[in-house]
Parts: C-alpha cells; sequence; structure tokens
DNA sequence: ATGTCCTTGGCTCAAGGA
C-alpha cells in the first residue's frame, strides 16, 4: 500500500497539478495539507471519478487537511482531543484519522503543524504565552499525548504531514539561515525528540542517510533554481506499523513542474 | 532576507500567512 503526504498549498490553485500527480504516482493514500477551503468547496467529485474516497476537515482560507483513499476510510475523526484541562478545542484545522484495512488495519494521522513564526520570546526566553511559537509547541505537546494513546493500543499507526519541523542541519542546504526559526530552534526539537522517543520510527531517515533530501523550497529568492531547501514533511510510524515499511521516497521532480505547491509529496509504501 | 504565491475582501489592489 502506497501512502503519501502532500502540502498542496491550496487545493483551487493546485487542482491541475494535484490530479497530475494522482494520476502517475498512483497513491493508494494520499493525506493532504494546506486545502485552505471550506468542507463543502472542496472538489472531493473529481477525486471520487478516480477511485478515491474523501474525508475532509477543512476551514476558510487557511490550514485545512483531508485524505483520498483507494479503500475506505473508517472511523473518521477531526482535530486533536481535547487532553487537558483548560484546552480549548482547536479552531484550526490540522488534524484528521481515518483507519484503511489492508492485509491489516492502520490508523493514519494526517497533521499539518502550526508554523509557530515569528518566534516571540519573553525577556528570559520563554515564548510569549499566546504567540504563534507558544501555540506551535502546546499544539506538539497535544499531539504528544494523543501518539501515547494511539500507541497503547499496540496497533500499526502512522503519523504524517507537514511538521514545520527541520530534525537536524543535514536537512536544510543551508541550515545556519534558519537558526531562531520556529522550525530549527531548540524548544522544536526538544519536541520533535520527545515525540520520536516515544518509539517512533522517521520513515524517510530510516532508509536514506546523508544531506541533499529537502521536501520543501520557498517560492522566494530562487530557493528551487538553487535548491535552497528543507525538508519538513515527515512520517513517523509506530512500531508495529515500521515493521511493514518497504519503502520511503521524495518525488522531488514535481517541485520543477508548472504552477508547483511550495512542497513535494513524500511516500511510503508498506506491507499491507 | 526576500527575487513569491495563495487566499480573501470586495477589487483591479492590499493584507495576512507561509
Amino acid at each position: 500500500m502506497k501512502i503519501a503526504t502532500f502540502n498542496i498549498n491550496g487545493i483551487k490553485a493546485r487542482i491541475n497539478a494535484l490530479s497530475d500527480w494522482l494520476d502517475e504516482a498512483q497513491p493508494d493514500v494520499a493525506l493532504l495539507q494546506e486545502i485552505k477551503s471550506v468542507d463543502e468547496a472542496f472538489p472531493s467529485e473529481m477525486f471520487e471519478e478516480k477511485g478515491y474516497n474523501v474525508v475532509t476537515h477543512g476551514q476558510k482560507s487557511f490550514n485545512g487537511v483531508a485524505i483520498l483513499s483507494k479503500l475506505p476510510l473508517e472511523d473518521v475523526t477531526r482535530g486533536l482531543p481535547i487532553l487537558a484541562d483548560g484546552d480549548e478545542a482547536d479552531e484550526q484545522a490540522r488534524w484528521i484519522e481515518a483507519t484503511v484495512v489492508g492485509k491489516q488495519a492502520v490508523r493514519l494521522c494526517n497533521l499539518y503543524l502550526p508554523n509557530g513564526n515569528p518566534v516571540e520570546l519573553t525577556e528570559d526566553g520563554q515564548p510569549v504565552p499566546g504567540g504563534k511559537y507558544a501555540y506551535k509547541l502546546r499544539w506538539m505537546e497535544r499531539m504528544h499525548a494523543r501518539a501515547q494513546q494511539l500507541l497503547a493500543e499496540e496497533a500499526p499507526f502512522l503519523m504524517a504531514g507537514d511538521y514545520n519541523i527541520i530534525p537536524q542541519a543535514e536537512d536544510a542546504k543551508r541550515p545556519q539561515a534558519w537558526e531562531g526559526d520556529a522550525a530549527y530552534r531548540p524548544e522544536s526539537h526538544a519536541m520533535w525528540r520527545k515525540l520520536l522517543n516515544l518509539g517512533f520510527t522517521e520513515a524517510f531517515r530510516s532508509r536514506t542517510f546523508g544531506a541533499g533530501h529537502y521536501s520543501f523550497w520557498d517560492y522566494q529568492a530562487g530557493a528551487w533554481n538553487r535548491d535552497d531547501g528543507i525538508r519538513i514533511d515527515h512520517f513517523l510510524l509506530s512500531p508495529q506499523c515500521a515493521d511493514l515499511l518497504l519503502d520511503c521516497q521524495i518525488d522531488k521532480e514535481v517541485r520543477g513542474r508548472e504552477k508547483p505547491s511550495d512542497h513535494v509529496p513524500v511516500w511510503v509504501e508498506l506491507d499491507l
């Protein structure tokens, strides 16, 4: 089973690019982020005609996630659970879960992690409460709690999407340019490791080593032409899911096409 | 650090987000 993640940066602007990529890459499942559309405006019919089931969790203008799947999507839930006193339901559409059943069932968590910039810090270096960076870190804390719940089931599941996290220096062409950025700050790296340390396998790095592998190139300053990219789109696999991993690749060439997203698809092949 | 793109409001450009 081929499962892909793809931040499309707006469904209206990406209809053709997305359609073409689906036709040739033929993923069984596509986890989409930044659909930037309300549910009613998402062109589900176009994907249903290609044989996909479609579920969305959208909002106006920003964010929004969707799942396309050739297999039925079961037990769909939207949003991260409210996990602590004082937590409010997330008004931002960034998380959707569903289960697909191949040889066995696998739970799919599709996420669009907050960007977190600009970073605002207090005088003693703490993220300003209510600021975008504090929201990112708090969101990661909630995601961590949800991951713990799912791990307790000891069944295959994955969490994939746009993490807005550059894991290591080798994941950026110019790492020094990202120092201080919400995707590369120490607090962000600490939360990323805290997630991984629950026992996840980062699919791409379990198979490919070394620098020069990116999933995002900014539209600005000729980043694509200079291959000035970062790797921020990831798959985290639960132990039972990692055992099923056959392959993980980045569809880099998609970035060089007509009217591209600033992200490219990343996919895993699972023995399912 | 900014050589861009996407969205919306209610236009023909500006602002916010990334």
